[in-house]
DNA sequence: TGATGAACAGACTGTTCATCT
DNA sequence: AGATGAACAGTCTGTTCATCA
């Protein structure tokens, strides 16, 4: 995984949320990025979370990079003829092993969120 | 509160999260820096969580200027003749309204967590 | 060495800009 | 306008440096 950090000791950073979310969407069946995109705002949104192209264009391209998901440029012969970068799962073992990281962290997150209310509020 | 935000939508920041724990530690007696960042790092370790001098610095003086806490520099008559910067409650009302704040982002952040659990393990 | 604080540097992410259809 | 991506900029935080008792 090219020796990058998803967690740095405090909470899970936004990148591997996304990740997360991504590839659960993409094991299902391939999507593209603005469509993702859109999905994910609708589903954050009561959460007063808002993620942007950028950060979901992010963690597509690392997720690509580091083998677990594969790209093709698809031509949409729907109304309009128009290229989209489609992604699907390149390796479905490291797709699984890093969403299990990625729980344990969400798991270690809940703990301590559960902790601070706890401490500060009884 | 100057306009600064301790929320930028997706997880709570550590920053607020340390001042709430600042907040409940000042609340039941006067604490200097070092004191609370060793309290901190042991209550956090077992979460893989270990928060740095600086930032608990930061969180004292951001609270400082705010004016919920005060701060007095005390001559330790221990063993050491030494000054430490002592820190106590300046204002219960703006304490209170501020951790209430905290708690609610924290909520928020729990709910996002579970959702996100849920989600993608399930 | 313990305590405080500032300065510096890097990581993460939001905004803007560029390109193409 | 929709889609993708890069570039830029700002914020947050970790590491290092400086000072003082």
């Amino acid at each position: 995984m090219k020796g990058k950090r998803d967690s740095t000791g405090f909470l899970i950073k936004q990148r591997a949320f996304l990740k997360l979310y991504l590839l659960t969407s993409i094991e299902k069946e391939p999507w593209y990025g603005l469509q993702l995109l859109d999905e994910l705002k609708a589903s954050f949104k009561p959460y007063g979370f808002v993620p942007q192209h950028s950060e979901v264009y992010r963690a597509l391209h690392d997720l690509t990079e580091d083998g677990i998901l594969s790209r093709k440029k698809v031509k949409e012969n729907g109304s309009k003829y128009k290229e989209v970068a489609v992604y699907s799962i390149a390796d479905k073992e490291e797709a699984k092993a890093y969403k299990k990281l990625v729980k344990a962290d969400l798991d270690r997150c809940e703990q301590l969120l559960r902790k601070a209310l706890k401490d500060n509020f009884s």
